[in-house]
RNA sequence: GCCGGCGUGGCGCAAUUGGCAGCGCACCUGUCUUGUAAACAGGGGGUUGGGGGUUCGAGUCCCCCCGUCGGCUCCA
């Protein structure tokens, strides 16, 4: 008779059988992939022992997700080895929605190569090859892996953090035990194995066809530039095949969105080739939308105590040398243009003016706090490779601000800026905030300026701030700018996706370097603290943003046009302008299509123009004295007089309704 | 910056092994115009991103540059 043995299996104690797999326990159930013993996650064929806490992991929950993705890189791992025994294996971790493998390859990866690669996997997936976990010890496995130099680097460098090693390279190196994971036919036979930590499905099974192979490029190894590019495959995988569909539809729902494709829809803004790369150009719809917000968010900013300020483009090289930004950011600055014996800069951001400005005159703490902003239009020379439509530019505006503060008061000033942000993105209509406190890299201390002492002080005053926000706070460390620990922002829009918006820094460097001081109530000179915020980041950006969490069509307030005249017939043309001259003496933008189509085509042109109110008018209407609404969704409303629909628009627009 | 893809009227696309640069929308003109996503007819518009090369002949092949897309690295 086998002894027995004590587990408690979710939540509940059991005696079972020594030997006993987590796969006997829930072997029955089809959608459990691996299971969490004693909070580890492990293969359905892991043994238990005594006094194991043992729950069940379901492919759908996020753990579950993550073992069925990094599986099913391993499957195009063996994919691509079965196309091209010469491929060798980088890493292959999970990742949001899907997996990557890096590969070593003579020749990239095409767009039938990765077709092909689909067609492999299949039939490996059809085969149902078990996922079988073997430990090695490092010298088995160096001679084992001795064909795959990157595999070998990885079990060289496990002595150390497996984080030092590479992002994700701990899916591969993670313990202290290494194992290799083979995948065996029904038949018994090894078909391929791969280094790897491990836990994985128990059988290729139940990847079916929910997976897909998305798109190739080029990564370096262990994410270091000076290292040499391998080929990184990306794919993704869902539980079931309905799970894939609804995450293609989630890329096509984005594909629509993009800002770059409505933007010339809808002729907001373009990008002409003949000014430069990632320099936007606003035509007149863009330009009111870019307007009207910038006159809001100038209003906001002058009620909520700032001075409005103007500060050149460029500058003489002195300054960004006293600021400290040079010497870091030189690479990333437009090169000077030499002038009457001096480097004048395009300017890559407007704190150092603003500086001057304070210092312009003697300050008494009865001034502070000071806030001092602008819309500082700022250069950054961003690499070739990352321009990337409104999003990532080489020229737009910061709605920036600095405020001079004391140290007593820096945290209530970060607190008033925190809400200050959170209530303009509200007006703006996104609703969805996480915040991420980026702090000093304690390994790169070389790349930050200021005292332990100094850095303490402010990430303990930002943290203070976020926390009493009781928004969801995420610590990204090393993400610091080199003066001071930041704070930002990250919003969700319409369809989920979240945009770094937002950030405030707590800056001890600047004031020092500027020798900024005011004068004490008891009579000493003292530093003031800055505090750097930008509330869109880049009004370009933000405009991007918008585009794509309303699809272009804006709340009324925001559209560059707020009202379209379509009248049914000609003769219903001068009928309608009256409304519309009504609706413009009350500020509305409006425009009428007095165009010769005939009426189901200006219904049609207005309906993609996205307008909030196309107001349509025959002889009913005129009759009426009266107006008919149709609405973006398609909806109709007949009849309405004519002083109620202008009414109702203006309201509309006052209230910055979305309709 | 790196790797790979792409670049044809304003926009979306086509053009066989290298063999007359085309279509739809938009635009212009004319006829038409009465209730909810495309009336009809005609017309104009191109040094195929730029430069160089191979060839009897290049949108197509080769080289360099520019732009763009997808990633990587970066993002004060």
């Amino acid at each position: 008779m086998s002894a027995s043995i004590s587990v408690v299996v979710a939540g509940d104690e059991r005696a079972v059988a020594e030997q006993t797999t987590a796969a006997d326990l829930f072997g029955g159930e089809r959608d459990v992939v691996v299971a969490r013993i004693n909070g580890e996650l492990r293969d359905l064929a892991h043994a238990l022992v005594d006094g194991d806490v043992v729950e069940p992991v379901r492919i759908d929950e996020p753990d579950g997700l993550m073992v069925l993705r990094h599986s099913c890189a391993h499957v195009l791992a063996q994919a691509v080895q079965q196309v091209n025994p010469d491929a060798k294996l980088g890493i292959g971790p999970p990742i949001r929605d899907g997996f990557y493998y890096d590969f070593r390859v003579d020749t990239p990866f095409t767009p039938e190569d990765l077709k092909n690669l689909e067609k492999v996997m299949q039939r490996i997936i059809n085969e149902g090859q078990s996922f079988v976990r073997r430990e090695v010890s490092d010298e088995e496995a160096l001679v084992e892996l001795a064909a795959e130099p990157f595999k070998c680097e990885l079990i060289g460098l496990k002595g150390g953090s497996s984080e030092d090693a590479a992002e994700g390279a701990s899916v591969e190196v993670g313990g202290a035990q290494l194992t290799i994971y083979d995948n065996v036919r029904r038949d018994g036979t090894r078909a391929w194995g791969d280094l790897c930590r491990g836990p994985h499905i128990p059988t290729t099974k139940l990847l079916g066809n929910a997976y897909k192979v998305m798109r190739s490029s080029a990564a370096y190894w262990r994410g270091d530039q000076a290292n040499e590019q391998l080929q990184r495959v990306y794919g993704t995988a869902w539980p079931t095949k309905a799970d894939l569909t609804a995450y293609l539809d989630r890329l096509a729902e984005a594909e629509r969105r993009d800002h770059r494709k409505i933007g010339a829809e809808l002729d907001l803004f373009s990008f002409p080739d003949e000014i430069g790369s990632g320099l936007p150009v606003f035509h007149p719809k863009g330009g009111v939308l870019k307007r009207e917000m910038e006159d809001y968010v100038r209003q906001r900013h002058i009620e909520e105590g700032f001075l409005y300020v103007g500060t050149p483009h460029i500058s003489k090289e002195g300054l960004f040398h006293t600021s400290g930004h040079l010497p870091y950011y030189a690479d990333t600055m437009f090169p000077p243009m030499q002038m009457e014996g001096s480097d004048y800069y395009l300017k890559a951001m407007n704190c150092p003016m603003h500086n001057l400005i304070y210092r312009s005159r003697g300050r008494s703490y009865r001034d502070l706090p000071m806030r001092l902003f602008e819309f500082g239009s700022v250069y950054r020379f961003e690499k070739s490779g990352v321009v990337h439509g409104l999003t990532r530019v080489r020229g737009f505006a910061q709605d920036d601000s600095h405020s001079y503060v004391t140290k007593e008061q820096a945290g209530d000033e970060i607190k008033h800026l925190l809400n200050f942000c959170l209530g303009l993105f509200r007006d703006f209509g996104l609703e969805d905030f996480y915040l991420e406190l980026s702090t000093r890299d304690d390994k790169n201390k070389e790349k930050f300026i200021g005292s332990e002492e100094q850095w303490t002080e402010a990430t303990r005053i930002l943290e203070e701030a976020c926390l009493e926000s009781g928004l969801d706070l995420v610590p990204d460390p090393g993400g610091a700018a080199f003066y001071g620990p930041k704070v930002s922002v990250q919003a969700k829009d319409a369809i989920g996706r979240t945009w770094q918006l937002s950030t405030i820094q707590y800056d001890f460097n600047q004031p020092a370097g500027f020798g900024l001081e005011y004068q004490a109530a008891d009579g000493t000179r003292q530093q003031p603290v800055m505090i750097h915020s930008a509330k869109f980041g880049s009004i370009e950006r933000f405009i991007g943003v918008l585009t794509e969490h309303y699809a272009g069509a804006f709340p009324v307030w925001l559209s560059p046009v707020q009202v379209l005249g379509v009248p049914v017939a000609d003769e219903y043309v001068d009928y309608l302008r009256s409304v519309l001259d009504g609706l413009a003496a009350r500020g509305v933008r409006v425009e009428l299509d007095e165009s010769d189509d005939r009426f189901p085509k200006k219904i049609r042109n207005a309906s993609k123009s996205k307008v909030p109110y196309v107001l349509i008018a025959g002889e009913d209407d005129r009759a009426a004295g009266a107006v008919s609404f149709r609405m973006r969704d398609g909806s109709q409303r007949n009849g309405i007089p004519v002083q109620h629909a202008i009414d109702e628009i203006v309201e509309a627009i006052r209230t910055k309704a979305q309709v």
